[in-house]
RNA sequence: GGCUCCUUGGUCAAGUGGUCAAGACACCGCCCUCUCACGGCGGUUACAGGAGUUCGAAUCUCCUAGGAGUCACCA
């Protein structure tokens, strides 16, 4: 049989990372074995509708290259693809579940459901619908909905026993029937809870692999019960743990915390973010932790999930997006970085050789800005950088050799790294001291900034000799004007 | 609270009765070096606790503790 997986998720106008790594999984594991992948969007909350919220569902899994072969937006044998255009399909198999006694009509009253819960919960008692209207004949059935009274359908659960089925990760899930509760299928207002929807889907769609989230792995017997009822085939069933943000706390919006959005933002590669969370709550096996998506979908394994929850690690993305970003092509790395330069340089400036300097040097896209502004700009700075003790240099003894390396480079015709290598070292040696003496307070008088991206000679052949003497010049200037 | 799960360093994790308990991130040190980064080398840090079973337990059993999920006309 042909491996189907999907995605479904509510379109709540967000995407956070453990929903993206669900479908990630999901997609990883029908391209392993040769199978289809599709998008669903699970939109019965008639209450919570998020206007044009499938989009960025849409844009995220495009954008990751999570290509589904099957959705509301592309169409498909199985569709509808929106739980919203299926209606009158959740019905018709809500009724034959009543005819089949595995559910039943419930005109109860929101009144008497919470009168039942204060009492329960009065009693210390876990409040349990009590099939108050399983007994009710078909023909007072009847007379009550011609009647006009609302009603909702509900899951008749047997008394007795226990259901269990074989997770893929987690193993044997038992729970006793008494332990579940008669839930409602469908709503007073027509439309399916998910204990329905998801059974009816999953099947009509030929799911074989259910991959979601643990809120459902004890839910699952009842979706089973369903299955059994209708006499379908239950899919094979692949609960994944949680992501967290902290030991105790999910991912989530709610939380503030990033979304794939976010990230993207923050100057993270998505392939990055892919690679790193594919690596969260699944390991391949071997010591390798680099891969691309295809990769992934190479080397993807049921085998390989991990029963316990995962904390999200910035720390460790932020070292993959580095590791991401040096592996950039120049070229690359250039068009991905352009709306960063774009923003943090306003001077003609050799961009190619820029980037060059800038690239390896990086572990998000968002760093462009702080780490070239000074390209930019001449920062105010504080006569303090000119002292650093392995070079051995202070502002006071900074001065001549200033002097010094201004007119020797006022002198270099072709203003390139290795002829202002060759003759910065030549003025050390003029002096007589090490070679840091003189190349240190350069790249603070031309730089203004403690740690820079590239040596002295790098950031002045990339300045250019005018911009190189005229900050010189000023550097100078400052010096004896704040030393005196 | 009931039920269903989970528990190896700060984090991700390998490990399925016998290992000096991998590796990665982070951290620290050294080297490389015109600062920084990259790279190289080295280091600190872990089997939640307690009972068993066994010649031998991170691996099996039980208990305790901690944590998560769930208990909706949300998914």
């Amino acid at each position: 049989m042909k491996v189907r997986t999907r995605f479904a998720p509510s379109p709540t106008g967000y995407m956070h990372i453990g929903n993206l790594r669900t479908a990630l999984y999901a997609w990883l594991f029908a391209r392993k074995n040769g199978g289809d992948f599709l998008l669903r969007l699970e939109d019965t909350d008639r209450n919570r509708l998020v206007e044009e919220a499938g989009n960025v569902i849409y844009r995220t899994l495009e954008d990751t290259g999570l290509t589904y072969d099957e959705g509301p937006d592309v169409g498909g044998d199985y569709g509808p693809y929106v739980q919203s255009e299926r209606k009158e399909i959740y019905g018709k198999y809500a009724e034959m579940l009543v005819e089949k006694g595995a559910a039943y009509y419930c005109f109860c009253t929101k009144e008497r459901l919470d009168a039942l819960r204060e009492q329960a919960a009065a009693e210390g008692k876990v409040f349990k619908y009590d099939k108050h209207c399983l007994h009710l004949s078909k023909e007072e059935v009847a007379a009550r909905i011609a009647a006009g009274e609302e009603y909702v359908i509900r899951q008749n659960i047997p008394l007795e026993g226990e259901s269990s089925y074989e997770d893929a990760v987690y193993g044997t899930i038992t729970v006793p029937m008494s332990d579940m509760e008669d839930n409602i299928l469908l709503k007073s207002d027509g439309w399916p809870t998910y204990n329905l929807a998801n059974v009816i889907d999953d099947h009509l769609m030929e799911i074989t692999h259910v991959i979601r989230g643990i809120e459902y792995l004890s839910s699952t017997p009842k979706y089973n019960l369903l299955y059994d009822a209708f006499g379908w085939d239950r899919p094979t069933y692949i609960h994944l743990p949680p992501v967290m943000k902290d030991k105790q706390k999910k991912l989530s919006k709610r939380n503030g915390d990033a979304s794939y959005e976010d990230l993207i933002k923050k100057g993270y590669l998505k392939e990055a973010i892919i690679n790193y969370i594919a690596l969260l709550g699944w390991n391949p096996g071997g010591e390798r932790e680099l891969f691309s998506l295809e990769e992934l979908a190479q080397v993807f394994s049921l085998e390989g999930l991990s029963k316990s929850s995962a904390i999200f690690d910035t720390e460790k993305l932020t070292w993959m997006n580095g590791e991401y970003i040096r592996s950039l092509s120049l070229a690359d790395f250039m068009e991905r970085a352009k709306p960063y330069f774009d923003e943090a340089i306003t001077r003609p400036m050799d961009m190619e050789r820029l980037a060059a300097l800038i690239q390896p040097r990086l572990e998000t896209l968002s760093q462009i800005g702080e780490k070239v502004s000074f390209f930019n700009e001449m920062p105010a700075y504080d006569l303090a950088l000119y002292t650093h003790k392995k070079m051995k240099t202070t502002a006071e003894n900074s001065v001549e050799i200033l002097h010094s390396a201004r007119e020797a480079l006022a002198q270099v015709e072709e203003f390139t790294n290795a002829n202002l290598y060759e003759t910065l070292l030549a003025v050390a040696e003029k002096a007589e001291v090490k070679s840091g003496r003189v190349l240190w307070p350069v790249r603070i008088a031309i730089t203004g900034t403690a740690v820079t991206p590239g040596g002295a000679t790098e950031i002045a052949e990339l300045l250019g000799k005018e911009e190189t003497l005229a900050r010189l010049d000023y550097s100078i200037e400052k010096l004896h004007k704040e030393l005196a």
